[in-house]
DNA sequence: ATCGTTCTGGTACATTCGTGCCACTAGCTG
DNA sequence: CAGCTAGTGGCACGAATGTACCAGAACGAT
């Protein structure tokens, strides 16, 4: 049985990671993920899946006992590698000593670029957030991954100095979740730039104390 | 026919507004609204809603011409009554004059009210902003919400001295929307005190030019 | 080569789904 | 009264769904 061993998943999964299996198994979260974003949680059926994935039928009730497990291990991959993406980004640029500008430059441009990239991939995680609502399981998992988001933020508010680095990555924490949604919902290309960074120069610049971005 | 004649619900429907149908049409709404909050959008369908809502099955494909109509419909009601009481706070605040502090613990404290009295409908409400990222139609309403908020969030920063309201506004819609979910994924009683309010005193301390909110 | 396990791909089945249909009642207009 | 429309409620149908089942391929270990 391979089923229920959630355990054997390879740590780096980048194009030929894992044993076979491990491969096909990854294929068919991939799919469910795109699905998500492209035509909403109600699509995912184990044949849109299979479909989507290039794989039988059989192939999404053999990886996964149910459509519960499968929807579970999807939003359990996309959280996890969301994280790690924003870790990198944060642990590169903590060291660096930038200004309050060139952060907010720095977070709202990766970010923006990443939800313009994959629209779908963040429509997904916030569905999947949603869902987590009632599933006791995925709830725990969601509460393990805000808590990263917000060690990491605590990490960039310590790194301008804020005075109160824990609400102060509450509050970004917060914010960026929602302007994530907003171009999400938005759908205007020059969010980036229109909304994302002056908003975050805005914010990142009172936070810290109240320095003009462009001192 | 009286599908498709959405014009017809009542302006006000406290208890016996609207006539005979349009309580019942309303009915359904709420209860697909119930739904959603409850047990995810995938647990829409006919006749879940129709046992819901205490209505024969027919009753539901007879004021909605399809499912997608039926969430839209839902999405639109929830929307406008979420607004509508959005307005009313601001509206009742903005004349007053308070200090950041009050602000902050009188948006705060009735946002999470809100989320906390009513979870369903507010996650209700999430989903069906994602789901309108697909369909032009709800796009479109969503905007409006968005815009809607955004005015008065600027209204309420012109209140406090805000020197740049329109970013700000921009700031403070998007940290609500993140709280609210953060609020709706944590599941924890105190969040009111312990999250809510002091990340919006800071917030809002800090943009209306950095005097402490108790000073 | 032979065995056991892992994995594959096809198919079958009971259930649930959206929706169409129709006979019927309620309530108003003339 | 008749007649019309809005609203009601039960039922049926084809399509789609989750999942079980099974015959066999692939493949490492002995």
């Amino acid at each position: 049985m391979y089923q229920n061993d959630s355990g054997a998943q390879a740590g780096d999964p980048r194009g030929g990671g894992g044993s076979k299996g491990a491969r096909r198994r990854e294929e068919i979260l991939r799919a469910t993920l795109r699905l998500i974003g492209e035509r909403g949680t109600d699509s995912v059926t184990h044949r849109a899946v299979a479909e989507e994935a290039g794989v039988p039928l059989s192939a999404t009730t053999y990886y996964f006992a149910s459509k519960e497990e499968l929807l579970e291990q999807t939003f359990m991959l996309a959280a996890r590698e969301e994280t790690e993406r924003l870790e990198r980004l944060v642990l590169e640029l903590a060291p660096r000593s930038l200004t309050v500008g060139e952060w907010a430059a720095a977070v709202g441009g990766q970010l923006a670029g990443d939800v313009a990239s994959e629209p779908a991939k963040h429509v997904a995680l916030f569905e999947l957030g949603l869902e987590a609502t009632r599933r006791p399981q995925l709830r725990e998992e969601l509460q393990r991954w805000q808590d990263a988001h917000l060690r990491l933020a605590e990490l960039g508010c310590r790194s301008i100095g804020s005075p109160e680095p824990e609400t102060d990555a509450l509050v970004i924490v917060a914010t960026l979740t929602g302007l994530m949604l907003q171009q999400l919902a938005g759908g205007r290309t020059d969010f980036a730039e229109a909304v994302m960074r002056p908003a975050l120069e805005r914010l990142f610049e009172r936070l810290a104390g109240g320095v003009p971005a462009n001192a």
